[in-house]
DNA sequence: CCGAGTTCCGGAACCGGTTCCACCCAAGCG
DNA sequence: CGCTTGGGTGGAACCGGTTCCGGAACTCGG
């Protein structure tokens, strides 16, 4: 393997000129670069990153680490942070942490502890307090996607406007008896992703029926004046379930077995979770949109074979965008602007198909 | 940062020593080695992998390339390597390889050809001979998983008996009319995954075929001898498809659309297909398995939700297998024999669900 | 023509470990 | 009792880069 000193020896100059020739650092004659790069292109020459980083400190990987690969989301995330940081000539070590078991204090005490990596990339899960300082402790950059950990740069959707935007789209076709399929946990913890879509449902719910309970106040409707008589509340109901094509499955066919109370529409919390309702409306005969409307979150590749209207959000995108801050806190972006657009949630739209349609009085 | 100088200090000992009670290697008295591990933890001590592998060669991570992260199968498999390699002390970093991009290049070239892995685990990309040469050159072991490329360690099911076993099932329960959705490019490359299990499927039609036209043959299958009578060839068809649930769906439409010829049997080359399949008979009014068997391969997560009879993988298994192929290599493995089944195929194995049936004259 | 400022370059220190080698010393052996 | 053997340890070289510092050469303004 040959080292800087043979590209150095071959071209007739120091190590250091060679160092900064192909570094770029530091001032060398224009000739005396090609002559070093010719040299080192002429026997093959790659740089030893471990060596730069001893030195340097900076090692030119970043980690990440993200509680799932195995799922269209996460996957489409981890591609876009791949592809952003190999762009940018960086590598990517992957830290996949399960469901807290004693991995995770191994990933974070032994792994990402050591000088390593130059900055992580948290996806979906809420740090420990401790945790965040072990790092912050070794001046690690922290970026975070989703989840609810604290102290540190957080990208991430609104979630309660999601659950807002998704259920009015149900409001709004005269849906009045509406279930959310929320994702397990949404009523222990209110700040989790499934918390928080479900207080976005029953938010819009809430403001429906203030709507209706006090005709007066109906005028953005543009309802003519005289039909306006009091309703009745919407019938609202919550189910928690595991946010995935099983979990919606069984929810599905739990709700919407008896015909008695069967819901018009469902807000399912993520688009797998709507397929599985979609499975269990078909298997008990239901036509989706004539007998059940469902709506989902996430744009999930599958959603057009599904025709399921959605709110759609770019994992990959938001991929991209953690790398891009995560670079600038290492300040080794072109732009200096440390962080642009710092807190404001990432965007999210209504993508109507045709899964959803007017109810059906 | 305390460096192990700062440990030797603190524990009244040369680097060398301080080295050797940390690391394991040499001679060091237990007393000794005691308090250099008690010095190391009260200061917090954490070695740089960069320093040692600077002077070791050796790393403790590889590298893993793969085409798609985003879809269950390769996540999966990546699920599983991450957790063998963790659990070795190794770290993961991932280069997702997207088909044949100027990505490619780059990433062989560039991030692979530098000494940051000691080891690299290709999935379901075929090497040219021009970036297996390159590895080789650096002395860096490859284990490959699935794909075709040559003169490396290779593991992989063996995709014909999988196209034979799926088959063989659809025929033993007398179906004539057997159509399969083969992954796109089957045809043009023989040697594919796609490839090998078109070409079981047309094996198993063919010996069919052999058995149907010489009666006397047919002495397995303890037909009575009486009803010896020559049949009909069976009515097979091949249809390239993309290897997903649209893929599937598209060609399941396509398929199934004309009553006419509509085959009572579809063998789909990977169950996200079949899944496409199922959708589109249900869509067409049919019901599986009484108008239509599907079989699948892979038994996906939710093979089960859709009642899918398939042929089960493991890939998180294989990516484990991998794993232990790699570090037994690179000689980092308790067991010393160097490859114990090398060559062998993985285990694969018939997953019978509702999705089949018995073929209704 | 002479200092000041640049550009260009080489020597050497340095990053933080590992390992070779030499040395000391205690135990075992003839 | 002298000699080997080998465990235990420290000094120093070394891995392969980067960077500080100082010197040489060259430019430029006064």
């Amino acid at each position: 393997m040959p080292a800087i000193s043979d590209v150095a020896r071959l071209a007739g100059v120091s190590k250091a000129t060679a160092s900064r020739a192909l570094s770029g650092r530091g001032h060398v004659a224009e000739q005396t670069r090609l002559r070093v790069v010719q040299a080192a292109s002429e026997i093959g020459y790659i740089a030893s990153p471990d060596a730069a980083s001893l030195v340097t400190g900076r090692t030119k990987n970043v980690g990440v680490v993200i509680p799932f690969v195995n799922s269209w989301f996460f996957g489409e995330m981890l591609e876009g942070i791949e592809r952003a940081l190999l762009g940018a000539g960086y590598d990517l070590t992957l830290y996949n942490l399960p469901e807290g078991g004693p991995a995770r204090a191994r990933v974070f005490d032994f792994f990402l502890a050591r000088k390593r990596v130059d900055a992580v990339i948290v996806i979906a899960v809420d740090l420990t307090e401790g945790e965040v300082r072990g790092l912050e402790r070794r001046e690690k950059p922290i970026v975070c996607v989703g989840g609810s950990g604290d102290a540190t740069a957080r990208l991430s959707i609104d979630d309660r406007a999601v659950g807002l935007l998704a259920t009015e789209h149900l409001l709004h076709l005269g849906h009045t008896r509406i279930a959310h399929l929320a994702g397990a946990g949404a009523g222990l913890q209110p700040n989790s992703m499934a918390g928080l879509r479900a207080a976005g449902f029953r938010d819009a719910v809430a403001a429906a029926d203030a709507d209706r309970m006090d005709p007066a106040a109906r005028v953005a409707g543009g309802a003519p004046r005289g039909s306006a008589t009091e309703l009745g509340p919407i019938d609202a109901i919550v189910i928690e379930t595991e946010m995935g094509m099983p979990g919606g499955f069984e929810a599905g066919l739990q709700l919407l077995g008896h015909p008695a109370h069967r819901p018009t529409a469902v807000f399912a919390a993520t688009d797998e979770t709507a397929f599985g309702v979609i499975r269990a409306a078909e298997r008990l005969g239901l036509s989706v949109p004539r007998d059940l409307s469902v709506i989902g979150v996430d744009d999930h590749e599958h959603a057009a074979l599904f025709d399921l209207t959605t709110i759609a959000q770019a994992p990959a995108e938001q991929g991209r965008l953690a790398v891009e801050v995560a670079l600038r806190m290492l300040g080794d972006d072109a732009r200096a602007d440390p962080l642009p657009d710092s807190g404001a949630p990432l965007a999210t739209r209504l993508v109507v198909r045709g899964s959803t349609a007017r109810a059906t009085a």
